[in-house]
DNA sequence: CAAATTTCCTAAACTACTTCATTTTTAATC
DNA sequence: GATTAAAAATGAAGTAGTTTAGGAAATTTG
């Protein structure tokens, strides 16, 4: 169903019927199995992947090999490394399938002919990344101002079908707090419901 | 001097001598008084600003009356409360500046007008937004995966101007850190050294 | 379905960072 | 240029979150 896309774009801007042929044309279906990688360091990452079905989270590995969860995906949602993405340098960040999934990949230089080609794609990829950087503004200040458990409650009444979904050592290190640490506040919560 | 923006967005596309007169017509330029407010909570940012000279913060005030740091801004730098600005709803954040300063004001309307006509200025504003997602996204990495110390020393060696110019305890609350604590870290550095 | 591997839990010791309270230094204001 | 206010430094006590280590569930794989 590779035409998921095109209603997906048509809610930001409204396209014609040969703009939406056009735009899904430059997509690839992909199959991804669970614990494949999608992107990895030291390769220039090559696509943006949108989800069609599935789930997937990009970490990176600090020195002592911890590893820390950027961002997760799943359906409807775009994944990549956008540092390497956008500038096309070396990737810092692994992208990894935590089911086996679906994605349409869209590669570098098909994004730049659309944006090239027509002013409505343009208008697309700018609503795309102010959304997205305003969810990083508001992730920051979560970060800054909010304690562990509470932002462990706030991302639970925000994404609770992510919270399903995601182990939960990925989840702890996307909220930056130890797997250990989250199991305490998941215990005590429990204890106080009942 | 309102031509500076000129020459900053022809770094980004390039721009006939028509666009630019067209671009730099929608800024005014404003003066604002060290510790004037230009984004308040719960007014609608209605303008981008961008800083031609001085030094601002963004800020918010958390339960406990506390202030986070969301960010600085200064010459060449463009500051606003995105999350405000770009759907239009009352800011959550204080953005004030820290020395006398002035800058160049592009009010919301203006700025979809000039998106509307040109699929340029649309290209330039895409990419605005593109780099100031890599940069969050740099950030929070950043926060999840190094220490206070860390976090302060890499700011020093990246923004050494900034540093200089903002006061101790909003740069503390920018790295996520208490006054107390940095000035500790400072010190350290200090008896190190010598 | 049995073995192997991954994920999650529990608990005690530990530490990076905070809080609070006081003093010193720097900057703003009349 | 003296007075007041704001910012930075310092010390002592407290705490949110980490580390380490061992074992119990749960999932994956053959």
């Amino acid at each position: 169903m590779i035409n998921k896309i095109a209603s997906y774009i048509d809610k930001v801007v409204k396209l014609t019927d040969e703009e939406k042929e056009l735009f899904c044309s430059c997509f690839k279906e992909v199959k991804i199995k669970k614990r494949q990688f999608i992107v990895q360091p030291n390769f220039v990452a090559r696509h943006r992947h949108y989800v069609l079905n599935g789930a997937f989270r990009a970490y990176v590995v600090a020195g002592e090999g911890q590893d820390h969860t950027i961002t997760f995906a799943i359906e409807d949602w775009w994944i990549t490394d956008y540092n390497s993405y956008i500038f096309q340098q070396p990737a810092t960040m692994f992208v990894v399938a935590l089911e086996d999934s679906i994605i349409l990949q869209l590669d570098y230089e098909k994004e730049q002919e659309l944006k090239m080609q027509s002013h409505k794609f343009e208008t697309f990829f700018r609503i795309v990344a102010e959304r997205g950087l305003a969810f990083q503004q508001r992730r920051i200040i979560s970060n800054l101002t909010h304690t562990a458990e509470e932002r462990y409650e706030n991302f639970v009444s925000k994404y609770p079908l992510i919270v399903k979904r995601v182990p939960q050592y990925a989840l702890a290190s996307y909220l930056g707090m130890t797997t250990e640490f989250l199991s305490r506040i998941r215990n005590k919560r429990v204890s106080k419901k009942s």
